[in-house]
DNA sequence: TATATAAACATGTTACATCA
DNA sequence: GTGATGTAACATGTTTATAT
């Protein structure tokens, strides 16, 4: 038996399970077992063979057209690749399994780039905290240091709350540096960059 | 409305063909 | 010859549509 019987009788044996499955007129039968169709098959020397380039093809236009297969389009591009209904059925169920894991890779991929540009934020905001608290260490030294000098004693004896320097109608304009200027008790800006007082906060 | 049944489907696996 | 890879076909469990 040649390649070509063996695909015909194949065909054949194909089209009488197929119609065990789906039965004209809406009348139902029990479904065979596949071992039995399986064994079935290898009676009739059936090997599996990849498609054609030419039925890939067609079938992937029609993917892309639609994922889903109704049974009348089933039927109908069977018939135009010669192929078995079973076939069609099986490759349109392979195919969207290997869309939907292709769909996931990308989806993983792009979340992965999100995480990753998130966690660079992250530790790009940690390390300016960490600045941010140096120098308010700093400014906090400072305003210390002009507070004993302005009242001639140390703060502590006088006043606990850091915030009563600053209630002055006019504030320290310049001693603080050229850069920073006073906007509110707890707020400042420095270069034009908006920090805040967390210690008092 | 509840239930049974079969088709369609998703998902995981197997078997085979092909290629480096 | 052999291991890796792609894919057709299959197994099984779930969902959905339909008949009763």
């Amino acid at each position: 038996m040649n390649q070509e019987e063996q695909m015909l009788l194949f065909s054949e044996l194909c089209s009488e399970l197929y119609h065990h499955q789906v039965p004209e007129g809406g009348e139902r039968r029990p479904r065979r077992r596949r071992k039995e169709e399986k064994e079935e098959k290898e009676l009739a020397g059936f090997k599996k063979r990849k498609l054609t380039a030419e039925q890939v093809n067609f079938l992937e236009k029609n993917f892309g057209n639609e994922h889903k297969l109704e049974s009348s389009r089933k039927v109908r591009l069977a018939s135009e690749l010669g192929l078995d209904p079973r076939q069609v059925a099986v490759w349109f169920q392979n195919r969207r399994a290997r869309w939907k894991s292709k769909q996931l890779e990308e989806e993983y991929k792009r979340l992965k780039t999100m995480h990753d540009a998130v966690v660079m934020e992250k530790c790009h905001l940690e390390a300016e905290v960490l600045r941010l608290r140096d120098q308010l260490s700093d400014a906090e030294k400072e305003v210390k240091k002009l507070s004993e000098r302005r009242n001639g004693s140390p703060e502590g004896e006088r006043s606990c709350s850091p915030s009563s320097s600053f209630s002055m109608d006019t504030p320290f304009l310049g001693e603080f540096g050229e850069d920073l200027f006073y906007v509110h008790e707890n707020i400042y800006i420095n270069n034009g960059m908006e920090w805040v007082n967390y210690y008092d906060i």
